[in-house]
DNA sequence: GTCTATACGCCGATAGAC
DNA sequence: GTCTATCGGCGTATAGAC
């Protein structure tokens, strides 16, 4: 048997500042939130923990951002692996951000509720991000193939993504109306019917 | 003549401050900017002007968002007053959201990127500020007098604003794509089409 | 790898002369 | 109503002992 480590591994406690400033930076935003804030929340006693793995407080909004777009990124590649047409694709995804929202609300009130370019100006936005690129090519190969009507591809984007992300912003923000799966389904047929052929 | 003052009015230097700092939140978010940026911004020499009009810097914000959303219940108003169809009304305050878009991006910066709730705690999100509770009686109007689907409220919400607001949004981020005016048209058709009976 | 202690800077806000 | 001067506080980050 192993015995019990007093000392945390190097990469245990790098995930355990990721969660915690995920989870305030989700709740109070960026700025509102202080390393103070976050050494509580891990329970540990001083902040060098935190600045000893990262050297700024930027860097962790940064690798959490890069965190979460690349499992993002993971799991479109999956999906449009199994899925053959462009319908299915699209409808797995908004599948998959809408049980994020449910079960990691922190990770897309990061996505959509912050404004990443005010703390981490250098980063990318939403949109040119890799895995929403990806989605955009989704969206060009559903043209193609005559799924998708011939819009103009920033349309198509604003459209599908545009009412998807406002229900799911709604939920986030505690909208007290109806199940979430309703919303859901609701959500998905709005988003695709306004870009389907 | 009158005489020529050194010392600004009251009113006169309140809206200058705002006006200034409305710029500086805009372009670098409400937490980047400092009382001395606005202080520069209207090339005073202290920030005492600033902490006679306004007690915080928050008061700064707060006021800055009231003034915006009474001028945009205002318009509301009048444009209900003039159209009779809802379809009018709605396509007149589409056209009043890109016009602030393209003649004063900080504005419509202000209310759509920056998270007004994470410096203004107490404050309404759109959705539930006056203006928008508004809009929402006029979808009822139109879902009554049969010009727009019976949908749940919040979808129609969700589906009308969601595309407006992604498309201004990437208007702001500054996409590189078409003329304004053909995103604004496009817009609108797809906003109202995905709404209407 | 975590602690104590501390330095440093910046910012918001105030007091009082002019 | 604007200036000079200054205070207090907070938050980031560092240095060095354990």
């Amino acid at each position: 048997m192993e015995k019990e480590k007093e000392k945390k591994q190097l990469t245990e406690i790098k995930d355990e500042i990721l969660v915690a400033a995920l989870k305030l930076f989700a709740e109070k935003g960026y700025f509102n939130t202080s390393l103070t804030d976050i050494k509580d929340q891990i329970g540990a006693k001083t902040t060098s923990p935190i600045t000893r793995q990262f050297k700024t407080k930027q860097t962790i909004a940064s690798e959490l951002y890069h965190v979460i777009l690349d499992n993002l990124n993971i799991s479109i590649d999956d999906i449009r692996r199994r899925n053959k047409k462009v319908v299915d694709q699209l409808r797995e995804i908004v599948d998959l951000l809408f049980t994020l929202t449910v079960d990691a609300p922190e990770i897309m009130r990061f996505l959509l509720i912050l404004n990443v370019t005010e703390f981490l100006p250098e980063e990318k936005s939403l949109y040119e991000s890799k895995p929403f690129q990806k989605i955009q090519k989704i969206f060009e190969a559903g043209v193609k193939s005559g799924e998708i009507r011939e819009l103009d591809p920033v349309m198509i984007y604003c459209q599908f993504f545009g009412i998807i992300f406002q229900v799911i912003t709604m939920i986030l923000n505690g909208v007290n109306g109806k199940k979430i799966s309703v919303y859901q389904s609701s959500a998905w047929m709005a988003a695709w019917k306004s870009i389907a052929k």
